[in-house]
DNA sequence: TTGTACGCGTTATCAC
DNA sequence: GTGATAACGCGTACAA
């Protein structure tokens, strides 16, 4: 609770000093230095960055908001910007929107009240765009990863959705497989409609027309893609099969999974399979086979999202800025 | 950019009643108070937090600092922590020490300096004691789970490690295993030591002398428990087999598990496994088959460490807490 | 109901 | 090298 006039009385000296000699600053004799610091060790001083960061107009932190912090999937992305806020010396806040549109309101709210310099925002929920508006209005600094705000001008760090697909689709194609189903995902999400978007077209370069393609409902989770290959297997049986599903998300994939092996169909010589996302069963009651899937370069999205924020708080940018990242493909056992 | 006085300007008043609208309190007309809220819309005016907490000596948030933030370990707690939170109308920051004490303390530090009311800590690693004591020195709010300082006066949210061990014990017993080898993690962790004491208590119980006891030294990580198992199994084969591991961390057990299955070891029909947190494995490249395990009420830790610290803050509480939790038998495939 | 003025803890400017 | 003092933006006695 001590403050920097304490240490001043304590010291015998003028809180000019005081501050020098906190902030490493040149222009105190040796001898004061001593007795200052002597001062701050008894006093068990801490400086009150809210008054620093006051006067200064800055904080030297970075905010992160993310849908969530309990899904393996942000690890590469948390990873990515803590190492790059690691090496510029700023700090990083990290906190959950808890897949919740109002909280990740109000944690941005939380942010913009000058208690950081900029923020992170990863998300591709359609209803953001309100949220992102407002940040631009205001003129804060912000970067936002995999939510194409179009022309809008802000910090954009994109995934090349269609890209992810058209890899997908060419691998099972020389896999041998032909008639591919893809199985949709939370169509509210920007990703979801490009990744079914990337998948039509990729078909129809493989010269498969628009009526025969297969595209089956469902859902991000787990749960919500058991549902739909238990429905769809108990109304089609097993002989009606196609070569292979495409998933929109790993989850759905793993749920698809889970069903598939318990009707006894084999995986991948019955039916392949090909997620997206590079992510991990949330569950551990059952045996999943390792998933081919599409992998995000989510370490690099973070680290440029960083590159990109401090290069506008420090300015060194001209101008906000957009990058594409690509996808790449994993093989695992469900397409051997 | 603009200020509480820009405001007043604008609305042609003082300060007093722009403070008042904004913090709606009463006070203020409502003729008045529409004129400062159309001048508030109108500049685009966000309250200033800094200054705000400056003069209030309160954040209203708590922060929270993890070894990592990428363990999945962490999913129950974090979830506790938030969900309690929410509740409370503070806010919550998360921050990751990226398993390095310097880390860990720098962003301690960076929460004392007035930038949060209270901070939550995980952790056991022994050398977090240094740390620990600054914080109680300073007499600054804290609440730390998972690391026992005894004596220390501190809120303190504990897990019986030593009874976990017990019920590892006794269930493998159950199974008919007499010949259990104690899997070892990380010696500079509290509750590594916990739990290895545990399982030699439980052995005594159970008539085995001290001598008699098996114990292997590895590591937290599935890696190093798979190094150690290869070198096991190269050392004295598959013929002088226990009949059951109990591992110190689940990770560990997962590279176990790997190496026995390779050697094309029965699991649990020649040797049963049992792991210690309920976690899952980093790995997807290997079908792991679900493993009896030792879980902690992480979830209900975090929101305890909540309650504890809040309790502090609002002057409902009388000296510091330190409560214990017990951990719960989880069976699966590993031991049936 | 409304306005003035001070203090919160810090840094920075300008004297000495 | 050293020390007043004015900001920073806000809340709040206190006075009107």
């Amino acid at each position: 609770m001590a403050s920097i006039k304490d240490v001043a009385k304590r010291a015998g000296c003028s809180v000019t000093l005081v501050s020098r000699v906190i902030n490493h600053q040149p222009g105190v004799s040796e001898e004061k230095r001593q007795i200052i610091e002597a001062a701050i060790k008894e006093l068990g001083y801490t400086q009150n960055m809210l008054a620093r960061s006051l006067v200064l107009k800055k904080t030297n932190t970075i905010g992160v908001v993310l849908d969530t912090l309990c899904e393996e999937y942000f690890f590469p992305l948390i990873e990515g910007i803590e190492d790059q806020i690691d090496k510029s010396g700023y700090d990083v806040l990290f906190c959950s929107a808890r897949n919740s549109t109002r909280k990740k309101n109000n944690y941005i709210s939380y942010f913009m009240k000058n208690r950081v310099d900029g923020i992170i925002i990863y998300g591709s929920k359609l209803d953001d765009m309100d949220l992102i508006r407002r940040l631009v209005n205001a003129g804060f600094p912000f970067a936002l990863i995999e939510n194409d705000v179009g022309t809008l001008n802000a910090n954009n760090i994109l995934l090349n959705n269609e890209y992810g697909s058209a890899l997908a689709v060419d691998h099972l194609f020389e896999c041998g497989c032909r008639n591919i189903c893809y199985v949709a995902g939370e169509s509210t999400m920007q990703a979801a409609q490009r990744r079914q978007a990337g998948f039509v077209e990729a078909m129809k370069r493989h010269g498969i027309s628009e009526k025969e393609l297969l595209i089956l409902d469902s859902g991000w989770t787990e749960e919500q893609g058991y549902g739909t290959f238990k429905n769809f297997l108990k109304k089609y049986g097993r002989k009606n099969l196609p070569d292979a599903f495409y998933f929109g998300s790993d989850q759905t994939a793993f749920g698809g999974m889970k069903a598939l092996t318990e009707a006894g169909i084999s995986v991948p010589d019955e039916v392949m399979l090909v997620g997206f996302d590079d992510d991990k069963p949330r569950h551990h009651d059952f045996s999943y086979m390792p998933l081919t899937t599409i992998r995000q370069p989510l370490e690099e999205m973070g680290r440029a999202a960083v590159d990109i924020l401090l290069d506008e708080l420090n300015g060194k940018s001209t101008g906000k800025k957009k990058v594409m990242y690509y996808p790449t493909l994993v093989v695992r056992e469900t397409t051997r």
